[in-house]
DNA sequence: GCAAATTAATGATTTATTCAAG
DNA sequence: CTTGAATAAATCATTAATTTGC
């Protein structure tokens, strides 16, 4: 499939890896090694040369961009995760409405509330932000908010929410923490069924990276 | 004044650039040295090396803060013009409720508008942005969004916000850029006095760079 | 004045993101 | 789509300014 073996055939503009290459250095790299240092790397070099043509700062790249993409992939499954709790705490919260709906028999309550400027306008900002993370442009997420604001028209009626704003006034209290809901007992006074849209089960510890940090680097 | 001239008096562990050297390298930054390659920068050493020790990697290093600091002022500045025409809006925006309220006799309307569930929940997200990126840590401001969500308890009456509803159902209209609006002209009908809390006279165009891109790193 | 304590600058690394070859 | 290569952003760490209490 891929002409890595096929060494010295064309003059390749970059390293391509042989499969042995490549396993050597998975192996090496779940044996602890993450970003070895000069003298490793050179070590590397000449035992991987024994399989095909390499120089060190294709081990060099080779460690950081598996390293990168680790991680990468850890944080986008926590990310997912996060948006899992969101998303069953959503459920969860519209499941409860639509039940106090049923015993009071209100069957607009529950489409009404879904359209509710509040509810709107979190939905518009959690989108946004989701969609510039998973873009991968994490700091546009922030910049971006800055440059949108909100401007409506004059309200022609008054507002009538009294006890909303009462009940926002306290900031702490408006936004709760999403990782605190526990989603395996979501109602303790009621069962609720809620739609298992991701795997929750994801047990992720981003500190669990051991990173000898070492201090080579020789760009000049 | 500063002991920056005083060359190998005691064993610093990092490069301490004479004052000439600094001045030689922002002469060079601004005549258009943006990202000197590996030759360039072997010259510029040897060159500087005349007036102080200095190594290649300190060069290469110099040049790389040098711009991503440029850089980094001209997104803080331009985050501050944002917030500046964000605030104007606001300010216009209940100005032009409380002329509106002025008109009608209702003078409670206003301290009503400000204190409603839409204005605050606003006001929130703004302030965790605000203080994420002025704290610098970017990436906290999108991820801890995540995080947040909104459980309000049932409510118990109706909303009675259908005429919001309706104005806020399109996503793309419900948030303009505020980089659109002209803070010059605030109200074409009506003259409005808005408070200048921050110089808006900021023409910035992050393109600006020249950035003469070289490829030349040797890592191992 | 003058050090201890803070804060701001900035040199050096590490990490994240983008580009482009295959 | 995967991944080597390169660049840019973020972070760490040390030094210089600056403040503060004496």
């Amino acid at each position: 499939m891929s002409p890595a073996a096929t060494s010295a055939s064309s003059p390749s503009s970059r390293w391509c890896p042989t499969r042995e290459q490549v396993m050597i250095l998975e192996e090496m790299y779940r044996g602890g090694i993450k970003t070895p240092n000069a003298s490793q790397i050179q070590h590397i070099t000449s035992h991987l040369s024994l399989y095909g043509r390499i120089e060190g700062k294709n081990v060099f790249y080779w460690f950081q961009n598996h390293k990168a993409r680790d991680r990468q992939k850890l944080r986008r499954k926590l990310l997912m995760h996060q948006h899992t709790l969101y998303l069953q705490n959503q459920l969860m919260y519209n499941q409860k409405l639509y039940d106090h709906n049923q015993q009071n028999n209100h069957q607009s309550h529950l489409l009404h509330h879904l359209d509710s400027p509040l509810h709107q306008l979190y939905q518009v900002i959690f989108d946004h932000v989701s969609f510039c993370v998973f873009k991968g442009r994490v700091e546009d997420a922030s910049t971006q908010l800055f440059s949108y604001t909100w401007k409506a028209d004059l309200p022609e009626s008054s507002y009538n929410t009294a006890d909303l704003t009462n009940r926002f006034r306290d900031r702490d209290t408006m936004m709760k923490k999403a990782m605190g809901a526990d989603p395996t007992s979501p109602c303790p006074d009621r069962t609720l069924k809620t739609l298992e849209l991701f795997p929750i089960t994801t047990t992720i510890s981003l500190k669990d990276q051991c990173t000898t940090s070492t201090k080579v680097r020789n760009p000049s």
